[in-house]
DNA sequence: TCACTGAATGTTAGCGCTACCATGTTAGCG
DNA sequence: CGCTAACATGGTAGCGCTAACATTCAGTGA
């Protein structure tokens, strides 16, 4: 049996609500205290019951995340962003996964309600109604991460509709004028699609309508990039640059290129979104669009944590923008 | 405040324990009183506290994961599969990370343990000796993943030493002769050192005594990849082959040659380990060792969930082998 | 010296659930 | 129809901790 506060008070000479306070509130047991009580702790062996306190306290150190995928990369460095921030507060991340399925976040959030979680993040701002029923009545702190807009507690991200309009002016202002998108599954990926509506405002600004798409079932990002740049040559042999959802996509296309007889930005420019490493090292070198994935983490975790110790957190929505970055394929 | 157990039971005009039955032994409360329970559970908006039942029953369905980093693919892709089996079977994961730093492995499963868990997954077999007498001590199941050998408890994972060997072996069978080895900061990296350790045997067995080896600090892993054949191709003209610690070097490397006027394989040969996407759209395609990354996140979730049900898990110790995949980059 | 104050510590009563044992209820059988 | 066994349900205590209030203690000024 593992020792309890018990074991540890006794020991110490003290009663247990002082042991549980040289925890919870350090600063109001004296130093003296503290000495005896930590000689005791490391005596006795003791490892506090997390699991006692937050039923007690009817609230854990625990946070879950719940995000539609790991099989993405920016889902990923958003994880890390956050699991720094919380473990360094001694916060735990419990982790959810919904295949982007909005009745599977809606389950997974009544689980983990039943952790008396500290608060929650969760991706984006689209929610089942049930969803949003359970969090309107829950009182803890929420934040709602990657896009921005008009949330139901905290929200954290950057703005989609402007990163796709970003990239489609710069490649208006290098001349390009018959521009395709491409991405793949963009109903489940509708941050991609919203990039995609940045496009076409972008295109209809410069007096062009239309904004050609085409949206591949998803097999694996690079494979699929390259089918794309296949498919839109031999289709649409006057597209001159593609604007592709994502940077995996677009680098499968540019590795593809050779292959493919294409010159990159020659024959056609590549664009893509997220700022990955590998758009460095491929030649020509992508343009793209930085997205700032772990400070979304971060910043959401410190916001979380602020509210949770009822600190200021500031504007309850937070855009943390983004950044183009131009290489040789546009 | 939420409803809890005996808001429902009242409801359906039980007692408590009954509907605590109806979660946890289904197939021991009667068909007729199982309907009124459900119908109560749904009347007030019952969601389960996991925290009470927890403690009540001194053990919880949360299951740690233990892993050096997040910012390897590796890692990332044993999270997926071990998330997916624990999701599936109603257990959720908790997420730390050592940073490759053995106290903090420590400090981390202490913690942990105060979450009365129901099993622990932690990566590799070398542990402090603080942590391996606690874990010693923990009458819980463990898994130690990655690598394979005499652990704490289960054991799932793949032979690193052999895989070195492998590759070393298929470059010799090449006619290759000059092989260095590249990677990035081995000291903490030691898996990658085992399969350095197995190029060495490789190279022994065929009379080749000098293993020259290349340790390079960790930047971006690409870019070292990238900075590993620049300066090898500098300082030993003779060298014919390069043998990278992992793919994403290697890729870097192939990526880069262009630029570095190196033709592959005809004036170096590169070869990866792991099997990521991009090796296979890097041109020529990268030689590599697929590693099974997500099948031991699976496997080691199910021997863990089978140890857990009391159910026989086989082996202690499980080889999931390893896959030379040939490319023109050999 | 004593009342007075604020800081430090203690007492008590649960948090919501499950383990354990006790009791009731049904079906099967001679 | 009574008896038994198997099944279904209930009563009670307690998991280890913390909230809320109660008490003690040290230090201060009159």
């Amino acid at each position: 049996m593992q020792p309890t506060l018990n074991d540890v008070a006794r020991e110490a000479g003290v009663s247990s609500i002082t042991v549980s306070r040289y925890f919870n509130s350090p600063d109001s047991v004296r130093e003296a205290t503290r000495v005896k009580v930590e000689a005791a702790i490391e005596k006795v062996g003791y490892v506090r019951n997390m699991i006692a306190g937050s039923l007690a306290s009817a609230s854990s150190r625990v946070i879950p995340v719940i995000v539609p995928s790991l099989s993405n990369v920016v889902f990923i460095d958003v994880i890390k962003g956050l699991q720094d921030e919380f473990e360094a507060h001694g916060y735990q991340l419990l982790l959810g996964k919904t295949d982007y399925d909005l009745a599977r976040e809606t389950q997974l959030i009544r689980t983990f309600l039943g952790w008396s979680a500290a608060g929650l993040v969760v991706t984006g701002l689209r929610h089942d109604d049930a969803t949003r029923q359970i969090l309107e009545n829950w009182n803890q702190p929420i934040v709602e991460i990657m896009e921005l807009g008009e949330g139901l507690d905290l929200n954290v991200g950057m703005d989609h509709v402007a990163a796709g309009r970003a990239m489609t002016e710069h490649l208006l202002a290098r001349g390009y004028r018959t521009i395709h998108f491409a991405g793949a599954e963009l109903d489940r990926d509708y941050r991609a699609a919203m990039r995609y509506a940045g496009h076409r405002e972008a295109l209809a600004a410069a007096g062009i309508e239309d904004a050609p798409l085409l949206d591949l079932p998803v097999r694996q990002q690079m494979t699929s990039g390259a089918q794309a740049l296949e498919r839109i040559k031999a289709t649409f042999p006057d597209c001159d640059a593609i604007h592709f959802a994502n940077d995996d996509m677009a680098c499968g296309a540019i590795l593809a290129a050779a292959r493919l007889r294409v010159r990159i930005p020659d024959d056609i420019a590549i664009a893509g979104f997220n700022g990955l490493p590998i758009g460095e090292h491929v030649t020509p070198r992508l343009t793209t669009i930085v997205s700032p994935r772990e400070q979304i983490g971060r910043m959401a975790a410190r916001k979380l944590l602020a509210r949770i110790n009822g600190e200021p957190v500031g504007e309850l929505s937070h855009d943390l923008g983004f950044t183009l970055r131009v290489g040789g394929s546009t």
